[in-house]
DNA sequence: CTAACTTTGCGTATCAAAAACGCAAAGAAT
DNA sequence: ATTCTTTGCGTTTTTGATACGCAAAGTTAG
C-alpha cells in the first residue's frame, strides 16, 4: 500500500469488444476469467490503466497480453461509470471496440490451451460485470459506423469477393441486400480496386477478387464524401 | 492524505461542453478558472468524480455547481486519457455535452458578477488544458446528432417559428437550406405541432408558432423512423 | 458431349425522395 | 394605395434507391 491521495479515487480500467468475421457470421473474442470475481466466467479482454500509459495504450496492451491480438483497428466506445458495476469496489471502465480478420488469430471456438476464443455474436455465454451492456453498445456502434465509414474492410482479408463483402454487411446490419444493387453502389464509390485475379477451386463461376483502396478513400473523405450503404 | 491504494491511480474528472443558441449563433458556456493551473483562463465546467456518485452524476453536479445549469439534455461525449493533459498530474476526464435554451440561463457575454458566460462558438477565448480538442470533438458530435435525432429542439424555446428552427440547423451544420424544402421536410415527419398562435409585434407577416411533439417522436422512433435533414 | 444448374457481371425500368424554384397572401412601412 | 419583406403552399426537375431481366462463366449430372 504505497500510493495515497487526499481524496478517494475510482480505479480506472479498459475493456475491449473485439469483433471478427468468419465468412458468414460475426464473432466476438472473449476470455475466461481466471480469478475472482466472476471466476470462470467469460469477459472482454481488459484491465487497469497504468499510471504511465494513455487510456488508448492500456486498451491495446491489455488486448495483446490477454489474447495476442495486436496492430488492429480500434476505437473508443463509451465509458461505463456506474457505482456498483464491479463487486471489488469502484471501477470505471473505458470500453473500446476492435475489428480484426478473425482468420489471422484463433481457431474458432477456442482451444483448451487458450483461455481466449471466438464466439458467435448470437450464441454468447453469460458475461461478467456489465459486459452484456457494453456488448449491446458496441453492436449498435458498429451498425452505425459501417454505414458511413468503410470499417468493413478491417474484417476481411486484403483480397475479397463482392459476395464476401455483402455477406459481412448483411451479418452486421442484420438485413439482406440485392446482390446487383449492393455491388454497383459500392463500386461507384471508387474505393474498391478490381484485381486481375479470381478465386481458385470454387464451385460454379469463379468471382474476381478486389481490394480496398485506402488512398482513394482518404481523398474522397476530404472532399466530403459519404460512404452510406 | 487518507486514501491509499496498492497501485497508483489516475484522478478521474468530468467536463461538460454546454451549447446554447441565441437565435442566430451557436454559443458555448465557459467558466473562468479561479485557481492554478490555468488561473484566469476559460475552461468548460467540470471537476473530479466523487467516490459515491456515477460519472454521469458528477457531470451534472459540476455543471450545476459552477454555472447553475440543471435539468438539461446531456450526453457522454468521449474520454480523454492522454498522460500530460493536466500539469497537476495524471487526470483522465470523461467529457459530456449539453444542450440548453440559452435564454433560460445567463445573459449573453456573461456578467462581472458571474465567472460563467456565453461565448460565440467562432469567437472563443483561449481554453485551458486540452479543452480546444474537446470542443472540436463536441462540435463534430452535435453536427452528426442533429441530422438523425431531434436534439435541435433542446436549444429552442418551447414555442418557436420554422425560421428559428432553420436558423439553428444552419448554425450547427454551417450550411444553408432552402426555406420551403426545409419546412416541408420537417413538417412531413409529423414531429411538429402547428399552434394556433402567431408571433406578436414583428415587422412584416407574422409567422405561426410551433412546438415539438415528443410523444409523436417517440412513437415514430419505435417504428424505425429516421429524422435526417 | 450435352443439358441443367448456380453464381457472377452488367444492364434497364420503375419508384421515391431531394433539390430547385414559382407565386400569391399577410401585413408592416412609405 | 403602393411598395416591400416574409410567409405559406404549391409544382417541376433532378437525383438516387429499389426491383428485376438476362446472358456469360463455369461446374455438375446424365
Amino acid at each position: 500500500m504505497a500510493f495515497e491521495y487526499e481524496f478517494p479515487r475510482p480505479a480506472l480500467a479498459t475493456d475491449c469488444v473485439v469483433f471478427g468475421f468468419d465468412g458468414s457470421e460475426l464473432n466476438v473474442l472473449l476470455v475466461k476469467r481466471g480469478i475472482e470475481p466472476y471466476i470462470n466466467v467469460y469477459a472482454f479482454p481488459g484491465g487497469f490503466v497504468h499510471i504511465d500509459e494513455t487510456v488508448d495504450e492500456c486498451a491495446r496492451r491489455e488486448l495483446y497480453e490477454e489474447t495476442g491480438v495486436k496492430d488492429v483497428y480500434m476505437e473508443q466506445l463509451y465509458t461505463f461509470g456506474d457505482i456498483d458495476r464491479d463487486p471489488r469496489g469502484r471501477v470505471v471502465t473505458v470500453a473500446y471496440y476492435a475489428l480484426v480478420r478473425s482468420t489471422d488469430y484463433f481457431p474458432h471456438g477456442g482451444t483448451d490451451a487458450s483461455q481466449a476464443g471466438w464466439f458467435k455474436i448470437n450464441e454468447l455465454p453469460p458475461l461478467a460485470f456489465d459486459h452484456k451492456k457494453i456488448l449491446e453498445t458496441a453492436k449498435q456502434r458498429i451498425q452505425n459506423q459501417i454505414r458511413y465509414r468503410p470499417i468493413g474492410f478491417e474484417l476481411l482479408d486484403q483480397k475479397f469477393t463482392m459476395t464476401q463483402l455483402q455477406t459481412l454487411y448483411e451479418a452486421v446490419l442484420e438485413r439482406k441486400f440485392d446482390r446487383r444493387n449492393f455491388s454497383s453502389k459500392i463500386l461507384k464509390t471508387g474505393v474498391l480496386d478490381i484485381l486481375d485475379e479470381k478465386v481458385q477451386n470454387v464451385a460454379y463461376r469463379a468471382p474476381r477478387l478486389m481490394s480496398f483502396n485506402r488512398e482513394r478513400y482518404l481523398q474522397l473523405t476530404q472532399e466530403g464524401f459519404n460512404f452510406e450503404i
